[in-house]
DNA sequence: TAGATTGTTAATCGATTAACAATC
DNA sequence: TAGATTGTTAATCGATTAACAATC
């Protein structure tokens, strides 16, 4: 049964099912499914210099930490097929893996706010590994982010910019009292997608997504969890 | 029905239980509903000042994005008891949420790693709000992350502050080839929880909880939302 | 062939949502 | 009282897990 058979059958909407552009239509996939498959991936980056031809699901399970149920749970669902004994391909993986996720795409990004988190974000090296460029930053006082290896502009010149540019993703990392208002400007310049440091929770409007970054509540999370652990090993010990 | 006996009959074991302080049994939290404390708290926060003494389940809901529903649920989780037609008491709901999350303890972690990350997070005025204090940064080279208004140690020196600290929280920022070395360091000389910026997934041992903060995998993560976001446009296009 | 691994289905689990009786 | 809101239960939804037939 193909897969369109499948969603009529099952009643889907069209709406719910998308063209990758690799001509296969395949059931969009939640975020934590995208957040494996982007680690997967980088495994086998590293796995194929080793010498490494082939994979099976308990291996890469092992590797990210899931069941071998889940990853061939995740290929299958993105049509990946693999051998009956001889597990999956890496060089194929890597292929189908990296199309799904859009590498063969350029993932341009810019960023308001260059301030310490933001000068932070322009110097990180790690985000061209994965495939994702930081075009500009943008501040009240470009010359205060001093010299950098990515040029900061004038944060009025910045939806022109990212319409110039095709831009659908940034990054805000500007003062929380800023945040809404550069939001809007980013919105309103066409950006879709938003990773916000900014220790307030951004709305998405519009349709324009937003990913908040909370340090602080990540970290008040990890107390309350390593207390929750106290207290359960305390539990366990009395029996 | 207390609720000791909700869980006999549910046939739950003990462990699955914790006494978070305040004498009150009370299911473990996951971690999407203690995020969720932590924004309504913050909330309330706000909104206390304003001279507003009680809420609705829907207001609170409207302000970090989820329905009435949850919020009652959430709340009922923790035995927080509101008015049938008055909603709920602003100052009790403050005090009970703290006492939730842990508000009255302290919350001291260590940070290894003084990059432009560290750096970054060794000014970060925000952690204060939440409670948080960062007691103290620790480098290869302590020297070169300059004048900070935290102290920067060698790292050789962390185990042992760590322990005569007390301190159960940490945050890695080193380079991913260091990564793992300083989480052992780390969870030999204490450490039960870790927030780790490092580009490669660092995995817990011996309990020691991991909160890997991804950013390359987030933004890639935007990146295939907003594309799946404008399929979605262009087939509704269609109809 | 025998053994091992995939691919898919059904079962399980948990969280979210909806509904509504209780009640202020 | 009438109206509105809580608190809790049941229904829904979706993701994870387990199981196993297919097959290399």
């Amino acid at each position: 049964m193909c897969y369109l058979d499948f969603i009529m059958q099952k009643g889907y909407i069209l709406m719910q099912c998308c063209d990758t552009g690799n001509n296969k239509m395949q059931k969009c996939l939640n975020k934590s499914t995208i957040l494996r498959l982007a680690r997967y991936l980088r495994v086998l980056k590293k796995l194929k210099p080793l010498g490494f031809v082939k994979v099976f699901s308990n291996n890469l399970g092992d590797a990210i930490g899931v069941t071998p149920s889940v990853v061939r749970k995740d290929f299958s669902m993105i049509s990946i097929p693999g051998n009956k004994r001889g597990g999956y391909n890496i060089d194929n993986l890597i292929t189908e893996l990296g199309a799904v996720l859009g590498k063969n795409q350029s993932h341009d990004v810019v960023l308001a706010g260059c301030g310490r988190i933001g000068s932070a974000l322009m110097e990180y090296k790690e985000f061209a590994k994965d495939g994702i460029r930081l075009l500009a930053g943008f501040d009240l006082d470009p010359a205060r982010a001093g010299a950098k290896s990515i040029p900061v502009y004038d944060i009025k010149d910045m939806p022109e910019f990212i319409r110039s540019h095709n831009i659908t993703v940034g990054i805000i990392a500007v003062p929380d009292t800023a945040a809404a208002q550069v939001l809007e400007k980013m919105t309103g310049a066409g950006i879709q997608g938003v990773l916000n440091f900014a220790p307030v929770e951004l709305k998405g409007s519009g349709g324009c997504l937003i990913l908040n970054v909370n340090l602080g509540l990540e970290i008040e999370n990890l107390f309350y969890q390593v207390k929750l652990g106290d207290k359960q090993a305390d539990l366990s010990d009395l029996n």
